[in-house]
RNA sequence: GGGGCUGUAGCUCAGUUGGAUAGAGCAGCGACCUUCUAAGUCGUUAGUCGCCCGUUCGAGUCGGGCCAGCCCCGCCA
């Protein structure tokens, strides 16, 4: 559908067009800075420089010559310098924004783009038996809302989770586990117990190649179908899924596909062959299968020198599967930027192979999570986080600023909205910046309650709520006439919630949730405003009250949908 | 040596088809709660947009060259 917002750029557009002086292909149009009184702006310089007349002229004859429309939502045309600012109608958008907004309710924003398009979105991949940490927080965090973003576009979004489920060190996972037993909890406590016993065993291993032979033999049997490696296995896969389920349920976060790496064994002899009958990779004398001089990226192999395959073998298979499985228009990796290379070639060899024409293959790259003093998160440091113990962390954080700021609520409901804050200052801080950046790890910044934080955008949907809810024990009415809505402040409101169609849009383009972080952040702003400045609950009239009530329904629906596409929970208190 | 990302206020960041006086938050200073949630609102201090050239009516934005930080460059993932 055509949100009001295009619909008035539309119209702009027509009405320069209806005066005849200027060529279609020279009607561009700008939005115009928020210190300049207009809504839309045509720059004339461009069409001025064409027709040979100075762009303040030309400005100021299309303000004269143009006509607005009966029932137009333009409200006004004026020249400023070698601009032509456009306003809107500001009582036509009003009812137009919250007539939108009431029908799609906190769907509002949605758009049929994608229809007929799948997208698959590869996210979080854990590694089996291991905690989940900042690298596949980011992953999971960033890709739900794309997730959520896509299909808000009306793509058909498949989301996989490429499971860290097999590979050299699995060998290693086993043959620790028949050693020292499985350990005796669940969570985060079990794997980070996998992961002493996985420490331990490979550092013992050092001095007792035996120990290696062991694990090598886990690995072989994992790799021909032992039942008892492949019960072990299963064991691990269960546990640590259990394990992320508990964190993607606190997170929001729904996968669709968990292929994992180990459902690509199979395939991996086809993928070396074919890109050796291909021509684009070669097996050189020590038996590695190399690639070398693609798109001008550095070499890389395919298969190692002693038959073993690699990453890279299992992203080829992965991406073959993807394509014949799902028919997607776009496969997008959510994968940190260090990876930026293994990308471009993994991308370079598929399309070298003949596949995925016409496919967009996308890498979003996500920055590094460093902490406070500028090191990088890291086992070995000491220093790495865990997404459970970060989550709890948070949540206890919340739960202390809940119980000093809102004592009166029941137990159950403070525990439920420090869950929600705490949780959602952990997302949002994953997106509220570009996803490129490198981040610092911040607890003081992270779990603002002030500014541009969830806290802000959550307690800005709850206050909406709260005067719903006041006003629904009143018994007044929630629709109004939204013509009535003219007070500056009621204005900027409406106007930036007619925005968020085209913040989705952006966001989705630029794989960018920052994007509607941004809507989000500057609607709360647009609401703190109005309610300090316009009474709702004792407005003048009761037909303004009626009117605004429905401008605070429009505000918290809109709002609640831009938290869902960043995956975020908007309380009804706080 | 080659390549990628980043460089905007004291700090953290927006600023994307080149357009009007470069915007927010935090920190600092000051004001506002007997009125719908002060987890709020308003005011104020603060910037040679890393540096230098170029393109043009116009460059934070585009091109080239430097500088700095982070990261990557065959048998891990």
């Amino acid at each position: 559908m055509d949100y009001a917002l295009e619909r008035f750029t539309e119209e702009v557009k027509a009405v320069i067009a209806a005066t005849g002086r200027v060529p279609l292909a020279l009607i561009e149009t700008a939005t115009p800075k928020p210190n300049i009184p207009a809504d839309l702006a045509f720059p004339a310089f461009r069409a001025a420089k064409e027709l040979k007349v100075p762009p303040p002229q030309l400005a100021a004859e299309l303000a004269a010559a143009i006509s607005i429309p009966e029932r137009s939502l333009i409200g006004k045309v004026e020249a400023a310098g070698p601009f032509l600012n456009f306003s809107m109608h500001p009582q036509r958008m009003a009812e137009a924004v919250l007539a939108e907004i009431t029908a799609g309710a906190e769907g509002y924003g949605r758009q049929a783009d994608g229809a007929g398009k799948a997208i698959v979105i590869d996210y979080s991949a854990p590694n089996i038996a291991k905690r989940m940490h900042v690298g596949h927080i980011r992953s999971t965090i960033i890709g739900q809302s794309l997730v959520n973003i896509f299909r808000a576009l009306g793509y058909s979004v498949v989301g996989d989770n490429h499971l860290g489920d097999w590979g050299k060190q699995f060998g290693v996972v086993l043959a620790s586990i028949a050693q020292d037993g499985r350990p005796d909890a669940e969570g985060e406590a079990a794997l980070e117990a996998l992961e002493a016993q996985y420490s331990r065993y490979a550092a013992a291993a050092k001095d007792r190649p035996e120990l290696d032979d062991e694990a090598r033999r886990w690995s072989l049997l994992l790799e021909q179908g032992d039942a008892h490696a492949r019960d072990l296995w299963q064991w691990c896969v269960d546990l640590t899924m259990r394990a992320a389920q508990r964190n993607y349920d606190r997170l929001g976060v729904h996968i669709d596909h968990a292929y994992g790496e180990s459902f690509y064994e199979t395939m991996l002899p086809g993928v070396i062959s074919e890109a050796l009958e291909h021509g684009v990779a070669f097996r050189e004398e020590g038996g590695a299968v190399v690639i070398e001089n693609l798109s001008s990226l550095p070499t890389f192999l395919l298969q190692r020198s002693d038959g073993g395959t690699l990453y890279m073998t299992r992203d080829v298979a992965t991406v073959l599967f993807r394509l014949k499985e799902f028919h997607p228009s776009r496969i997008v990796y959510v994968i940190g930027e260090p990876q930026a290379l293994h990308m471009r070639q993994l991308f370079a060899l598929t399309k070298a192979m003949g596949y995925g024409q016409g496919v967009d293959l996308v890498h979003v790259a996500f920055g590094t999570v460093f902490d406070a003093s500028g090191q990088p998160l890291s086992t070995r440091r000491g220093n790495m986080v865990y997404l459970e113990s970060l989550l709890d962390e948070a949540v206890a954080r919340a739960r202390a600023v809940v119980e000093k700021k809102s004592p009166e609520l029941p137990e159950d409901e403070k525990a439920a909205v420090a869950e929600s804050v705490g949780v959602g200052a952990v997302v949002y801080n994953d997106l509220y910046q570009d996803t490129k950046r490198n981040i610092t790890l911040d607890w003081e910044r992270m779990l603002a309650t002030e500014g541009n934080s969830a806290t802000y955008l959550q307690y800005s949907h709850a206050r909406c709520r709260s005067i719903l809810r006041r006003a629904a024990e009143e018994g007044a009415a929630v629709q109004g006439d939204a013509s009535l809505l003219t007070h500056p402040a009621e204005t900027g409101l409406i106007k930036h919630l007619a925005r968020l169609p085209e913040a989705l849009r952006e966001a989705g383009a630029r794989y960018a949730p920052f994007v509607i972080a941004d809507w989000c952040y500057t609607t709360a702003r647009e609401f703190g405003v109005f309610f300090e400045q316009c009474p709702v609950l004792k407005a003048e009239s009761a037909d303004l009250r009626a009117a605004r009530l429905a401008l605070v329904a429009a505000t918290a629906h809109a709002l609640k949908a831009g938290l869902g596409l960043l995956g975020i929970r908007a309380p009804e208190r706080m």
